[in-house]
DNA sequence: ATTATAGTTGAACAACTGTTCAACTGTCAA
DNA sequence: TTGACAGTTGAACAGTTGTTCAACTATAAT
């Protein structure tokens, strides 16, 4: 059976239908109006990309005993029955967020909040997901 | 060159270190003290499910763009510059997650937040984000 | 009825992420 | 100086996630 194939710019009917090439029945005027309140490109990494360090159930924890207190990474471990190595790892992440500091006193290590701004956002979050 | 392993348990030493099996310089009382301040296991991840959520740029300007105007996915693909597949893809999982609402009108579906307070998640964040 | 547009869907794919594993560094105590 | 513990690190692995692709349904217009 001989098949026809018509592209354009290298682009198949499948891939033309895809992109946005044939809208008639969308409001240019809402669009136009909308676009410039949209956040740039570093502002809408920096915003997603604090979410999904939020976003992790390790990190949460890390987070809210750390508001309790200061604690070292094996006091962090036996807390969450993780093992420390997972532990360091996520508090490095945290870390370079500058989410917490660390400190080194004798052989330990201890790690506290920077700030107390993530109180804030987990407070806002459960206020959220209470509903 | 004869080797000579011991185990415990079927452990190696080395599960056996990494395991918190072995600490000594930790002080139990804080982890006891913080231990029933810990958030139980579905508000944890009722938690992270959320900021997970959030987590992406896509959504991000899903819920931004949502928050100036209701739009049809048509509009919202050709605002964010991407396919109306990929844009239906990320509305629908932010309708699972009860954050936006779907509403079809003739042969477009219009979107738009359930409720406003996404708004006020994402302006704690943004205060965050400013440092 | 036929055709074109709007949107949805599931499978496939690639990229990313969190934990484990094993080996390493640094510090204290004997 | 040796041994034990505290923590870190990078590679490997498995599980997850976002987009693309192709096919599908539904609505409107001719």
């Amino acid at each position: 059976m001989p098949s026809l194939t018509i592209c354009y710019n290298g682009l198949t009917f499948e891939q033309l239908f895809n992109y946005n090439l044939n809208m008639e029945n969308v409001d240019l005027d809402t669009v136009n109006k909308v676009k410039p309140k949209m956040p740039d490109t570093t502002l809408l990494y920096e915003l997603s990309d604090f979410f999904k360090l939020m976003g992790d159930s390790t990190r949460i924890q890390l987070l809210w005993a750390l508001e309790e207190n200061e604690m070292c990474v094996g006091e962090l471990a036996l807390l969450l029955n993780m093992t420390k190595s997972a532990v360091s790892h996520q508090l490095k992440t945290l870390r370079s967020a500058k989410l917490v500091k660390a400190q080194k006193r004798g052989k330990n290590v201890f790690y506290a909040l920077s700030d107390h701004h993530v109180r804030t956002v987990l407070e806002m979050a459960l206020e959220h997901v209470a509903e």
